[in-house]
DNA sequence: GCCGTTTTCGGCCCGACTGTTTTCAGTCG
């Protein structure tokens, strides 16, 4: 059994902890971490970079790395992560999450009180050893207390879009309880639309800061105050999140924001093309070498002082970004505006909540120019799925939908669809004649995930290969915090959807989003289309589509890849193709 | 250890806060 990019990526991360707790070079330590995010955040298996000798071309993978990848994809283990293993063990390495507590007190707990855990740690406290240690006073040993208290109740992360609806709330009731308030955003891996969040970050600009501040600790959500300041605050929110909220000049609204929106390593990459220009910048502006300082009120004033584009939130991960802006080449993202259609809709048909002329009645209120009604088929445990008599029955009934449309002078439609299982064999769930007979079908996988890497693939692969299958929904099938995707081939699975004019989903669910960014982005640099879908089963899940325009912005996607954004016709134009 | 619109050698982000300090080290975001 080979390692993954993930045991890659934590094998260089604990190399680079131990490092850290050593108390090595750090820019030799910073080096194996860009290493471990640049591997963790690929969209592809470690290997087939290597049997194409591309390793090295992977920002942040030099000769050294890419070697010891090779060591690690061949042997299973690395000599200088069992070297390290052995002076900084990961009961030592795992201190380092522990809030308050760095690598220089980590390793003067473990070499000089042979402190070597978490455990062992709670036990001097509670001793009162640390205080004995030469620069620790009660203080100290309180804070680190203090701290693992933290840990041990911090709440998992949370999806994405329940922490936007979390921090929308307090946004809207801090806006009503602190009057002065100039300008005021969420940022931090929020604002950059990252699948889960850990906490919540809030930005905002006033002139009487402290006010704003009395009026955040004081919101109703607010069940803990940690700490509060004239310009800072942490609070934890009865939903156990931690916020933290920054509160300063407007004047440095727009450096502010940049900073505290990250990521640190996009902020890291462009303070290096500040200093290549002789201006230092942080938070508060770009000092010039005289000391005199530059502030810059809006977001945009911090890109272009550097003759730079702003670069949208969602692209700001050190992934050439930097390299698109400066050749004025980074994409125009798509929007939720910019979304003509839902091609993934349930209905009472099926495991939906609500008739067919109810759910393309929201989506008309919502914007939306057609949609898809797409009914699970009857598969194992999905309750009244569609057979292809029930089929024929609920394409009356689509025709009668769009019939009523038509009457009252509306231009808006309902395409028939199902969302067809496909089975562990990788037979799909309906014959061909009753698929042959929809304006679009839907394949999913939704069973049997666990199955090995060839065998899972090749199942897509065959669904793929159907003349009549126009779309995979939430193609690995992933549910964020609770089970991983299945292990495809995502290289092979792209470059079929392409040869075979098969769109890929986004699925907007909270806790799908799925496809995710960085496969996005790798399907649109091979050439393929997206689509993004709500596989809404209530009216009120239609808004679910803005986190898929979300994670498709993170995937550098624009308008024109994305099918959903073209009229009608322009989407059957290319469905046709696909079943000729 | 990585990397190049000054560089294949010599750089590598920045400031605030805290505690135990008489000038700074550690931690955090």
């Amino acid at each position: 059994m080979s390692l993954s990019n993930r045991d890659i990526a934590d094998v260089f991360q604990a190399i680079a902890d131990s490092m850290e707790i050593l108390g090595e070079d750090r820019f030799r330590i910073l080096a194996y971490r860009r290493a471990s995010e640049a591997i963790a955040d690929l969209p592809m298996p470690l290997a087939d970079y290597r049997a194409r000798n591309a390793l090295e071309e992977i920002p942040g993978i030099g000769k050294t790395i890419a070697d010891k990848i090779g060591v690690l994809l061949d042997s299973g283990s690395l000599p200088l992560y069992e070297r390290l293993n052995a002076q900084a063990p990961p009961g030592v390495r795992d201190m380092l999450q522990a809030p308050n507590l760095g690598p220089r007190n980590v390793k003067r707990l473990y070499t000089e009180l042979g402190i070597a855990s978490l455990d062992d740690l709670r036990a001097a406290i509670a001793e009162g050893k640390l205080r004995g240690l030469k620069g620790f006073g009660a203080k100290s040993e309180e804070r680190i207390r203090q701290g693992l208290d933290l840990l041990a109740q911090r709440e998992k992360r949370i999806v994405m879009p329940h922490a936007l609806s979390i921090v929308e709330t307090l946004m809207e009731g801090l806006r009503a309880a602190a009057p002065g308030l100039e300008q005021l955003s969420y940022t931090g891996s929020l604002r950059r639309a990252r699948p889960t969040v850990g906490d919540l970050d809030l930005l905002a600009a006033a002139t009487d800061t402290g006010a704003v501040i009395r009026a955040f600790t004081g919101l109703p959500q607010v069940a803990r105050i940690v700490s509060a300041g004239e310009a800072k605050a942490t609070v934890i929110l009865h939903s156990g999140m931690q916020a933290d909220l920054m509160v300063l000049p407007p004047a440095r609204w727009g450096s502010a924001l940049q900073h505290f929106t990250g990521s640190k390593e996009h902020n890291i990459r462009f303070r290096e093309l500040a200093l290549a220009r002789g201006l230092s910048f942080s938070e508060q502006g770009f000092k010039r070498q005289d000391g005199t300082l530059i502030e810059c009120a809006a977001e945009a004033e911090v890109y272009a002082t550097l003759d730079l584009p702003w670069i949208p939130p969602e692209l700001r991960e050190d992934k050439s970004e930097f390299d698109a802006a400066r050749s004025k080449s980074l994409p125009r993202l798509v929007t939720l505006a910019d979304l003509q259609a839902d091609l993934h809709m349930h209905s009472t048909w099926s495991d939906g909540r609500a008739s067919i002329a109810e759910m393309a009645a929201a989506a008309q209120a919502n914007g939306l120019c057609y949609i898809a009604i797409t009914d699970h088929s009857a598969y194992l445990g999905v309750t009244g799925g569609v057979t292809p008599e029930r089929l024929e029955r609920q394409a009356a009934e689509v025709a009668q939908v769009n019939a009523d449309f038509a009457a009252r002078g509306f231009d808006f439609r309902v395409l028939h669809g199902v969302e067809v299982d496909i089975t562990p064999d990788g037979d799909l769930a309906l014959p061909d004649e009753a698929l042959a007979k929809l304006d679009l079908v839907i394949a999913s996988l939704h069973v049997s995930l666990r199955q090995p890497r060839e065998q899972v693939t090749a199942r897509l692969l065959r669904a793929i290969a159907n003349p009549h299958v126009d779309i995979i929904a939430h193609p690995t099938g992933r549910i964020l915090g609770r089970r991983d995707g299945a292990d495809l081939d995502m290289e092979a699975v792209i470059q079929a959807a392409i040869a075979h004019g098969v769109l890929l989903e986004i699925n907007s669910g909270p806790d799908r989003l799925d496809l995710d960014a960085m496969h996005v982005r790798r399907a649109l640099e091979l050439g393929a289309t997206i689509v993004i879908n709500s596989d809404a089963h209530h009216p009120d899940n239609l808004t679910w589509l803005r986190y898929g325009v979300l994670t498709a912005r993170r995937g550098w996607a624009s308008a024109d890849q994305i099918a959903n954004s073209w009229p009608a016709e322009d989407l059957l134009t290319k469905v046709r193709q696909k079943s000729q």
